[in-house]
DNA sequence: ACCGCTTTGTGCACGAGTTCACAAAGGGTC
DNA sequence: GACCCTTTGTGAACTCGTGCACAAAGCGGT
């Protein structure tokens, strides 16, 4: 469920605050769902909640990263430094929760070099070798649209199953390779549709 | 729907290719979908395609970005030039197909006056004449999740109706508020999930 | 030990989105 | 002009996720 991550984050909030025990109702509204959903999605990693009390805020944090995999620790790369690829680098997410930046890497042999966030850049030829060293599962593309499709074939033929997409392009893998896609400007347009589903019904009912 | 975003970049790359017409089949294919899907999600625009041939590529891109609003101009407003908003301020998708930011907005007076992408950044206390004055519609918020509810409840009250969230946070909004959220870590723990099945799943066929 | 209050876990119905399969409709060819 | 081949548009069955409503279950006070 895509769900789970949004609830750990609330939990250790929650457990970051003190608080011991939360309802199904306290939750879900932090999480911005509805309490059944969420007791419906809680309990099909089996039945964690006591009945008039609610949820140990501690256990259930434990049992969601059990279940999401997080007890176990992954390493990434990220491909392609420009503008995204620095901010990705200085991400202070990939550093909590079991996930480690195992090397930069870019085409440029101007940006080889150059250390960003404690992590030194080297060129893309090493890529093969960098994943195989840092046992690397997961592969991040920041790179521009044109050479994705072919950082991602070179991931997936050193066994990377899992792949974060930034360029605008859907790509194409093997059906056991995971892609997540992450597009600006998909959000950008969904958004300007919804405005102007907004602005002719507002121009309909004046 | 949220696939019309995905299928108009494909037909605009076709349309720089010379291609003048398509069919669903491969339309559905470099769109990642299947020609079904494609087809009934086209049909509900209206009946622009030619039975035998397949669809005319520039009609087609025109009538998309006519139903996605893209015809209209949108300023967008940046909040929060860290890592991230550094990133998205020199991101080339804003400037094409109508979308222009109007100004970057930082709360630190350090960075305050700096330029980015050509852009000077303002401080935060200025962010309701700058929306005034733009009309501005769309506001992207990527600031720490610490600020990030107040940056959006400033947003709402100047009359934004969609944002674009980044913070790691389900920020609280009236309901005619439209929200979409990206959140790296969720995408990265979601990969962590898969990849945890595909390894119990290995282990068991083992 | 019992009773009532609170909260979980879940059976059921409903609706949205997806897939299949086929009829309708063009274009090309003879 | 008639026939055949290709491709669209869509009706119908199906799946999946969602929300409601309620029974089961624990806790605390008396």
């Amino acid at each position: 469920m895509a769900r789970l991550p949004v609830y750990l984050r609330v939990l250790t909030g929650f457990a970051d605050g003190g608080i011991a025990t939360v309802s199904s109702e306290q939750l879900a509204q932090a999480a911005g769902v509805g309490p059944a959903k969420l007791r419906k999605d809680l309990s099909h990693l089996g039945s964690y909640g006591t009945r008039g009390v609610g949820y140990d805020v501690d256990y259930l944090v434990y049992q969601i990263s059990r279940v999401l995999g997080l007890t176990q620790h992954y390493s990434v790369v990220i491909v392609g430094v420009g503008n995204l690829g620095h901010a990705l680098a200085g991400y202070a997410g990939f550093g909590t929760r079991g996930f480690r930046v195992a090397a930069l890497v870019d085409a440029d042999p101007a940006r080889v070099g150059e250390t960003i966030a404690g992590l030194e850049v080297r060129h893309s030829d090493e890529l093969e070798t960098i994943i195989k060293d840092h046992e690397v599962s997961i592969g991040v593309i920041a790179t521009p649209a044109s050479a994705a499709q072919d950082v991602c074939d070179r991931l997936v033929s050193c066994g990377v199953t899992s792949v974060l997409n930034f360029a605008p392009l859907v790509l194409n893998v093997p059906d056991q390779v995971d892609v997540r896609k992450v597009d600006l400007s998909i959000e950008l347009q969904i958004l300007a549709f919804h405005e102007q589903r907004k602005a002719l019904v507002a121009q309909g009912a004046s």
